[in-house]
DNA sequence: CTGATTATGTGACTCAGGTCACCGGAATCT
DNA sequence: AGATTCCGGTGACCTGAGTCACATAATCAG
């Protein structure tokens, strides 16, 4: 990825903080189907995503399940907050397709804290983000049942990913949505009688 | 509650910043069983809870989950990065005690932020915590049957309040775990068989 | 093309947890 | 005291979703 690039990118950013990203981050790129963090592992940077996107989720036994995406121009935050308080991972990251970051190390970010007014709203801003997938998570747990909680991981994917033509596994379905594949391949049988999505050899088209 | 024992127990803020607290922020008691918060609204001030706590929790139709609760010393950080965006609350927030708490307006929070370097870390600091919780509502909700989740919950109720036997109703309980006054009842009566807790009249004894 | 692997479909069964209807006791009211 | 309301207990039943055991497809490697 070109430097001319990125800087359009992260045109959102002050130029001078930019310079200093340049200076410190570690541009990278994460290969496909790659972890980037495990539960228990202690992060001492914090990724800014500029292509592609990452997954996180929790995973418990024989059973996982998604907790939100981070978007291009969106950042892991909460990695932030835990890398200063040392405290380890609860959460594991994933990159699905081949993903661009920028990787700040938690120190400088500490510092352009303080001398960036327009960092720290970038952070809020991103707190906030999290903080409402995750409320949003735990809302479609509690109150939806299985069906509803499936099409809407379906529209977020389209979303995501920007298609209308979704290439993904029923047995990926489940762990993500916590839930077992022949119950996905039901529901995905169900929405399609109810014409909300339907499905082809070249993957799921959402309506 | 004199301003003495408010500085004791803001002990671990620097002085300076009390002093701003003093003059920007309003004290104000809480009596037992207020809302202070609904869903929609919108939050201009961040509250620092000084005695009781604060009970945060999610509302659907005929059904309600806890999140988490705000002890002493804690402050719901989230409602301020809500405020900075002027997004709308998700959440509900109430007081079940009687609840001292120190409300500091988003804007002079702004300020503080940049000037007391100390402050920011409590903030992160926050952030992480409500975070964590959060995560762990998910774990249980996904991971846990409802006696382990209804167990641990009397377990949290008991640290919360500093005390082996606590007073609260069967229907309660089922509020706060989103489940059904009944399914509650006989959890109980299994706890019980297996000696994890007792009931009286007085109320439930966690051991 | 063929056999092997991998993905999907489906019926039968189980089970946790929610719902309903109702009861009896405790507390509160008047 | 008698009535009323609140709370907890219990059995019968229902339902969403997970599990098991296979049956078909589809895809892939040689």
């Amino acid at each position: 990825m070109p430097t001319t690039e990125i800087r359009q990118q992260l045109e959102f950013i002050e130029k001078e903080l930019v310079d200093e990203f340049d200076q410190y981050g570690q541009l990278m790129t994460v290969s496909a189907d790659t972890t980037i963090l495990r539960e228990g592992q202690y992060v001492k940077v914090i990724p800014l995503v500029l292509k592609g996107f990452i997954k996180v989720y929790i995973s418990g036994e024989d059973k996982e399940l998604l907790l939100y995406y981070i978007q291009a121009r969106e950042s892991c935050v909460m990695s932030f907050s835990a890398g200063r308080e040392n405290s380890p991972s609860r959460i594991y990251a994933i990159c699905e397709e081949e993903t661009t970051l920028l990787a700040l190390p938690v120190e400088q970010v500490n510092k352009w804290v303080n001398k960036y007014s327009s960092f720290i709203n970038l952070l809020y801003n991103q707190f906030n983000l999290r903080y409402l997938d995750l409320i949003d998570t735990i809302d479609q747990l509690i109150f939806k049942s299985l069906d509803v909680r499936l099409y809407n991981h379906l529209k977020e994917l389209s979303r995501l990913k920007n298609k209308k033509l979704i290439k993904v596994r029923h047995q990926q379905l489940a762990n993500e949505l916590g839930s077992a594949r022949e119950v996905i391949s039901r529901m995905l049988k169900k929405l399609e009688k109810e014409t909300k999505i339907s499905q082809h050899k070249g993957g799921i088209e959402v309506f």
